[in-house]
DNA sequence: GATCATTTCTGAACGCGTTCAAATTCGGGG
DNA sequence: CCCCGAATTTGAACGCGTTCAGAAATGATC
């Protein structure tokens, strides 16, 4: 029965989890863990090749989570402010479990070789999961955004959203109200801010600025 | 003799600051340092509370290099744009030697509890100092910057800072050109785009971020 | 049911950062 | 010169993530 192996991984994984948020990451030792789903630590090394998969894991549920929950609400709202509040919103909600974890988490993600690195090979999947709630909630906004920016936005505002889920991990207010107030002060300005798009001057440094982005993403 | 003690100190900081330059962070154990430095691992403890303390120490060093060398470069440059340059292609000059180190030091930077997290209490001093070269280079610049601005563009210059040492720490190309040509890119951008300001339709929008980020700021 | 390769599992061992009781060295007062 | 409290130094020990040689369970083949 091939269900018994899966079954001994899902079980780590979810003991693991379960520490992770009841815990947080330090005191989650990889003993504690095998202990707690009652097999060797060898046996917990032999599904996961290292702690730091075992967070991999929980990023790609809460991404699951967050696609699922983001693409439910941006079917009743239609404005890009109000759409953008929305992703990051959840984004934010998906992860409120994990708040005090979530140094640890941001710790190990940074690290360019980390398998949760938002950058990396390994979660490439996660990242285009993720870079595609923002390309639906740009594309499906009306007032349509700006033909030409259209294109780079998706990637730009997913990368705005990592800053606010930095934010958010050093958000020591209650609930994280700094994180909601800053997402629901900035997510109407940066549609206003884009819709100037339109006027003459303000329209070249757009330009110059998309220029620059695609200059600086592709190597040389 | 006082400075007995003092020699210790800096033998054993200067041992453990060569050896992150040329064999990395992971490699740099304490029990290499203390072999290397000829002294036992507990008297490196006696001087330096934790690994991360001896990252710190070159973190100042780094800082303290920076605000020198930019002060320097700042007398022969005027405009916005190119003292903005300045003050990041100083700071990527500095950095340079310590490339490779750079994402184990950026891992280590980022959790809340360490002493060189550059948001943390620890660091205030080295924070105020690198503030106080981009609040040297919005002052200093003529033409002037407009007068709302001047007070928090120090600040958010900074904060892009950290993005530009983010992007340089992942920069993978030789001698990371890619940081470089968009410190090229942006600079000029930068300037450009506070220009607008003057706009009566981009001006509210400048008020209004500035409003966010004065919120936000305080708690609450 | 016996055989055997493969998958799954075990726990001791390694090197790491860190701690700490004890040993050593130091410097000033008798 | 000697003594004593403080500063400095030592190295064994702890718990951690990780590794690995080998034991146990599994399942295909006859």
């Amino acid at each position: 029965m091939a269900a018994k192996s899966e079954q001994t991984r899902q079980l780590v994984a979810d003991v693991a989890l379960k520490m992770f948020r009841e815990i947080g990451f330090e005191k989650t030792t990889m003993r504690a863990i095998a202990q707690e789903a009652e097999v060797s630590v060898g046996n917990a090394y032999y599904y996961f090749a290292s702690k730091d998969e075992l967070v991999q894991e929980l990023y790609i549920q809460v991404q699951n989570e967050h696609a699922e929950v983001a693409a439910q609400v941006l079917n009743d709202v239609h404005d890009l402010a109000g759409r953008l509040k929305a992703v990051l919103h959840t984004g934010v909600d998906v992860m409120a479990p994990y708040h005090q974890f979530g140094s640890d988490f941001i710790a190990t993600a940074i690290r360019p070789t980390s398998p949760v690195n938002p950058f990396g090979e390994a979660s490439n999947a996660a990242r285009e999961a993720s870079l595609a709630i923002f390309r639906s909630a740009v594309d499906g906004s009306s007032p349509a955004v700006a033909k030409k920016l259209r294109e780079d936005l998706p990637e730009l505002l997913w990368l705005a959203y990592m800053g606010v889920a930095l934010f958010w991990v050093y958000d020591k207010s209650e609930g994280q109200r700094r994180t909601r107030k800053l997402i629901d002060g900035a997510a109407p300005l940066v549609a206003r801010g884009l819709s100037l798009a339109k006027i003459p001057g303000v329209s070249k440094v757009f330009d110059d600025v998309l220029g620059l982005v695609r200059s600086v993403k592709e190597g040389s």
